[in-house]
DNA sequence: TTCGTCGTCGTAAGCGCTTACATAGCGTTC
DNA sequence: GAACGCTATGTAAGCGCTTACGACGACGAA
């Protein structure tokens, strides 16, 4: 399994084992048509019985790719970034590309890993929530293609997000005229993620087109921990309410469950519901309303995509929001 | 932002406007305690100004090493393997690593592609489920360090896995036990995965040492679809039970919101349980009885392992265990 | 027979880094 | 003031691949 050195082996030992060189090695492994059968059986019993794998960073010098795609995402919580993460895996593979996690929670050299991590792959994926400053942005575009994900829109820089405003301002819609609702709040932090500033001016704008006023949005992050304290405040009276519209499923989740325990009757009293279709929106009683985002679709499209902006880099960037659907379950006072 | 050829700048673009040679430009970005300040400065200016980024691909072929880990994982559903990857992530980036993703599902060339992954990568982890074949996983350890994650025990290749029998074995005791069942099914099909064969041994070993006879496992894969199924069996008497311990949350979850709409009384009249601790199992009501495992912990220490062995490459292969948590909530029984 | 063609394979030049070793400059020491 | 040591930097040899180019022989056509 190891050649004379002692080393593991290259292609310099599979060729001289097999009696060829090392050009009609590379050529057995990546065009095979090109070289006789008899040679090419011959290099490839040696390659098998020597257990030589070809090093990739070598092989990546010499073509000048690494075959490789980062994709940078702030945790991987919930359903949403690992959907994301699957489907975009999905895409690249489909184009012979491997793809390099970084995670950025709880990291506080975020700049200097994304940029390093520039320099190990072809075109690089941020995720709008990852901090990393617009320098280090500028600076890894400029080297490669990258792709932003549910971020502001930067002119220049291409972004794929999915659908927010409209979907927002259905499920208030739905809210006031199917179920008479009169005193909705958002519940969820607008500067805290462009689609969660998305989801809000579609609320807002449901109660425009009602002819009400919108409330201010109740803070809140994504974590479930702030459940129990948006649920006090709706029990304490301090936030008078016939219903919230949560920005996402977790939160929605821990309020409802809050709310439940306290003897509240959701939704005859009060209606919830969240944003993003986890399983738990299905298991629960009542079901969780919510809106559902094709998310591995997304991360499929995102790679497919990437690797058509690896064929051709001038292509100019493109804005593309893809569809979501909204999913009506108990929470919100239907039957 | 391009130096005069028109490609992007390399170490020798930099070494020449800076007016020193390559070997400083190294040594500024690797070791800068050795060069001049004043040099130093010079460099760092030219690097920021031409948006310099190394090479990682000519690094590593020059150190020999990829400052990368394979993670091959079949999928990404459910929080298991999200959590996983996240403790993994974790671990590596304290070493300086990068993790490299490969998810086998749906893909058919699995051996080829964990091949590849290997001259990428300077260590491999592989989760038992990952359909690849020994040849592979042979060759592929001659070449570096393999950690196994939840498989059947080989001799020789480094394993991580929770512990499985004797919570399962105290998660069957405390149905026959505290709750009187005497007619309990394991659902999930333990040839599928090591783990599901060893929650299963743990359950005949706790109906063994009640004087019980342990029924044969009701097949059923880690996938909600499966649930429906098993319920009908259940409703249509097919299946006579008490309780029916599961061999994952999922299938839990799924079997329990068909009985509950059957109208069955959960728990009283059939017991259910999970294994994983979603976060479904606590929304749900009744509550979800399952045993929880320390999954980022177990990534986290996976990584940091590696990094072990990545050091001392002798050292002989362990087996770890870590220990779960049996979680207690309602549709087992308990109030 | 001669010449061109084609299929097969070897030679060698990179790809962009790291680093051992050599060298130059300069302050110390006796 | 010569010998020495130390620091800062340059020179150049790889690391293990891919591939342009050319050599070579076999073969068919003229």
């Amino acid at each position: 399994m190891v050649d004379r050195t002692g080393r593991r082996p290259t292609i310099y030992s599979v060729a001289e084992r097999a009696g060829v060189s090392i050009a009609t090695v590379s050529r057995v492994l990546r065009r095979p048509g090109e070289v006789r059968a008899s040679t090419r059986d011959r290099v490839l019993a040696v390659v098998e019985e020597m257990g030589y794998v070809p090093d990739g960073a070598a092989r990546s010098l010499a073509v000048k790719s690494h075959e490789a795609h980062g994709l940078v995402l702030p945790e991987l919580r919930g359903p949403y970034y690992a959907d994301l993460l699957t489907g975009y895996e999905q895409g690249a593979a489909e184009g012979g590309a491997s793809v390099v996690v970084l995670l950025t929670h709880g990291k506080d050299d975020v700049d200097l890993l994304v940029r390093r991590l520039a320099g190990r792959v072809d075109g690089m994926v941020l995720m709008g929530a990852v901090p990393v400053s617009s320098r280090t942005v500028d600076a890894v575009r400029a080297k490669l293609p990258v792709l932003v994900l549910a971020d502001r829109h930067q002119d220049a820089v291409e972004s794929f997000s999915t659908e927010n405003v409209g979907s927002a301002e259905q499920l208030t819609r739905h809210l006031i005229e199917e179920h008479g609702r009169r005193a909705l709040r958002f519940v969820g932090t607008p500067d805290i993620a462009d689609d969660v500033q998305e989801r809000y001016a579609g609320f807002v704008a449901a109660h425009e087109a009602a002819g009400l006023a919108p409330a201010d949005p109740v803070p809140a992050t994504f974590r479930e921990d702030d459940g129990p304290r948006v649920a006090a405040l709706l029990l304490d009276g301090e936030l008078e309410a016939d219903g919230v519209v949560c920005a996402n499923d977790e939160l929605a989740l821990s309020v409802m469950q809050r709310l439940l325990a306290a003897g509240v009757d959701v939704p005859e009293r009060i209606s919830v519901t969240g944003w993003d279709d986890v399983m738990a929106a299905r298991y629960v009683t009542p079901g969780l309303t919510t809106v559902a985002q094709p998310v591995r679709e997304l991360g499929r499209e995102v790679a497919v995509r990437m690797r058509g902006l690896l064929e051709d880099r001038h292509s100019a960037p493109e804005r593309h929001v893809l569809p979501t659907r909204l999913v009506l379950r108990q929470s919100c006072g239907c039957p």
